[in-house]
DNA sequence: CTGAAAGCGCTTACAG
DNA sequence: CTGAAAGCGCTTACAG
C-alpha cells in the first residue's frame, strides 16, 4: 500500500552526524546555538541523506503555520497573474508560502472554507478579489490577520495597499481640463468598490475645483461586451461627454471601439480617454491607451510587509497605505 | 508575546461532548465506525466550540498532506486566472488545497524551491508554465507525482492533460484550403514547446496530404511588441502568405495590426487567420478573431484526476491525455 | 462502537 | 554548546 518512500527525519540526520536529534533541530533554526563543528557535520548529513525539515511537525509545537492564505482574482484580468507571481515571490522571499483559497464555491459554500482553516493559516491576503463575508468572518473568529491588496471591499475593517485612486481621480481631471475638455465622464462597471468611489471622488472635487462643472457618473459592466449597450447609449445623445476617465483600460478600450467603429469618432480629436491598470491590451497598436499604471511591484511588497507585520506582532493597528499611481500619456490625450 | 487566541482541540471537545478524543477524531474521519449519538454529541459540542481539526497533526501521522503544489504561469496570459480558479475548485472539491510554487526564482534559486518540499506536497501540478529541472528532479528524489496542465515541457516524464494540438493543427490546414488560402503559414513565438510541435506537425502533414506543399514556419517572439518586427517582414515581402495559423491569439492580434494599419491589407479578403486560445480580446469589436477554444474547464478536470489518482494509488503509470479543441469561427475566414 | 496509549517529527525549556 | 525528555494535536492498532 504505502509505497511512498518514508522521508528522513532529524533522528536520522542525528545518527549519521553523530550528534543528538535536537542539535539537528538547532541547526535549521536561525539564532540557535550551535558549534561551527556540530552544525558542519550535520549540514554535511542532511545533505547526503536530502533532509527536509518536516514544516507540519514544525508548526505543530511553533504554533505558526507560516502559510497565507491567498484570496485571488475572480476574473480574467490580464493584470493579475502576475500580481500573484509578485506575491508569492514576496512571501516565499520572507520565508512564508501561499495557499490558494478559491473564492466562490457553488454549492458548499459552507464546508469548504473552512477546509483552508484547517491548515492554520497565519494570515490572509486578499489580493484584488472580492471575498466573501464567510471568510470574513471566519478570519475574525481564529484571530487570523487579512490585508487586502488592491481593492478595499466595503463593509470589511482590515489593513490594505492600495494605489492611491484619489489621486489618480484628480490627475485625470486635470489633464481632461487642461488639454481642453468641455464634459467630462466617468466610465465605471456595476461592482460597488471603495476604490472607485475614491478615484471618483478625486475627479468630482478636481473638476469643480477648476471649473465649477460636476462630471456625469455612467455605470455600465466591467465586462467588455456587456458594456457595449451601455456606451452606445452614452455616444448615441446629442451632446454625449468629449472626456471619459475610465475605471478599467477594457472598459476604455470597449469606448474606443465602439466610438471609432459605430459613431466614425476621433480620438483624441473628438473624444479624449483616460484608461486605469495599464493591461498590455493598453498599448496595442489599434489602441495606444493613455492610463494610469499602478506599481504592482511596490504594492505586493507593502502588503506583504504589512501582514506579516501583523502576524509577527500581534499587533493588529488598522493601516491604509495609499501608493502612488503613474500616468503614461500615449494617444488618446490631446497634446 | 504570544496573543494568539488558543486553538480548540478534540481534547476539548471531547470533554464538552462527554467521550473520548479518540471518539472526536473519529467523527470527523469518514468511514470510521461511530454510533449515531456519539457523532451527535461531537457534532454539536464541535459546533459550539468552532473546532477545526488540525491539519498539521493529522498530516503527521498520515503521511500526506492534502497539499498539491501549483507551478503557475509565468507570463500575464490572459486566460490562466480562470485556469488558476479552476485548478483550485476541482482540487477543492476532492479535499486538497494548492499552494503555490513560483517557478522562478531571482536569486536563491537553489534554496527557495526546497523551501516548498518542507510542506510536503502529495504532489505537483504544473500549470501551463515552463517549470525548471530543479523542481522536477526534487520531485524525482521524492516521489512526489507530477501532471502537466495544457503543456508538456521537453525533456521530463510526466503525466499530462492537454488540448489536441495535432488535430487542431489539421482542422486549421483543411479549413484555410477549403476557404481558398494559398499559400499557408503557421506563425509562433520563440519559446520551443511540444504542444507548438504537434499543432505544426497536424498543420504540416493535413496540408501536405490535400496540397502536397509545406507550410512556412515562422518564429517570431510570443509578446506582442516584440513580435511585430518579425511580422512586418513576413507582410513585405512581395509574396508573402495569404493565410496564417498562429499559435495564439496575441500573436494574431499583433498581426492583424500591422497587416491592416501598415499595409493596408483587409482581413479575411487579403489574409486570412486563425488564432489559438479564445482569449477575451478575441472577440472584441476591433478584431472578431477566428481562434480555437481550449476546453479548459475540462482540462482541469481530467488534470486533477490524474494527479489525484497517481497520488493515491501509487500508480505511476504515464498518461497522456489530450482533449479535443473547437474552432470558434469569426470575422477572419472567408466563408 | 469505544477508550487508553503509542507514535508521527519536530521545538523548547531544563539541566549540565 | 548540547542532550534527554516533554509536548504539540492528531490517527490508529489494540483491547474490550
Amino acid at each position: 500500500m504505502s509505497v511512498k518512500k518514508q522521508p528522513v527525519t532529524a533522528s536520522d540526520v542525528a545518527r549519521l552526524a553523530g550528534v543528538s536529534q535536537s542539535t539537528v533541530s538547532r541547526v535549521f533554526i536561525d539564532g540557535s546555538s550551535v558549534s561551527a563543528t556540530a552544525r558542519e557535520k550535520v549540514f554535511a548529513a542532511a545533505k547526503e541523506l536530502n533532509y527536509r525539515p518536516n514544516a507540519f511537525a514544525r508548526s505543530l509545537t511553533t504554533n505558526e503555520s507560516r502559510l497565507i492564505g491567498l484570496v485571488f482574482p475572480d476574473s480574467d484580468y490580464p493584470i493579475h497573474m502576475e500580481t500573484l507571481q509578485l506575491l508569492s515571490k514576496e512571501l516565499q522571499k520572507n520565508g512564508y508560502s501561499a495557499v490558494l483559497i478559491p473564492w466562490e464555491l457553488d454549492d458548499q459554500q459552507q464546508h469548504s472554507i473552512p477546509n483552508i482553516f484547517q491548515y492554520r493559516v497565519d494570515g490572509v491576503m486578499a489580493a484584488s478579489a472580492q471575498f466573501n463575508t464567510a471568510l470574513y468572518e471566519e478570519c475574525r473568529d481564529f484571530n487570523i490577520p487579512i490585508v487586502q491588496f488592491a481593492r478595499i471591499e466595503e463593509g470589511t475593517k482590515c489593513s490594505s495597499a492600495i494605489s492611491d485612486n484619489y489621486s489618480a481621480g484628480k490627475i485625470a481631471a486635470r489633464t481632461l481640463v487642461q488639454r481642453g475638455a468641455e464634459q467630462l465622464a466617468y466610465l465605471t462597471g456595476n461592482i460597488p468598490a471603495y476604490t472607485n468611489t475614491e478615484r471618483l471622488e478625486g475627479f468630482t472635487e478636481e473638476l469643480q475645483s477648476l471649473t465649477g462643472q460636476t462630471p456625469r457618473d455612467i455605470q455600465t459592466s466591467y465586462v467588455y461586451e456587456e458594456a457595449l449597450d451601455g456606451i452606445r447609449a452614452v455616444l448615441a445623445e446629442d451632446h454625449h461627454p468629449d472626456a471619459f476617465f475610465c475605471s478599467t483600460d477594457t472598459l476604455a478600450i470597449a469606448l474606443m471601439d465602439i466610438a471609432r467603429s459605430e459613431f466614425g469618432l476621433s480620438i483624441p480629436e473628438d473624444i479624449q480617454v483616460i484608461g486605469f491598470d495599464d493591461i498590455p491590451q493598453a498599448s496595442w497598436l489599434g489602441y495606444q491607451l493613455s492610463t494610469f499604471k499602478q506599481d504592482f511591484n511596490r504594492l505586493a511588497k507593502e502588503a506583504v510587509k504589512l501582514l506579516l507585520n501583523q502576524v509577527q506582532s500581534e499587533d493588529r493597528a488598522l493601516v491604509k497605505l495609499m501608493i502612488p499611481v503613474e500616468l503614461v500619456e500615449r494617444n488618446t490625450l490631446r497634446k
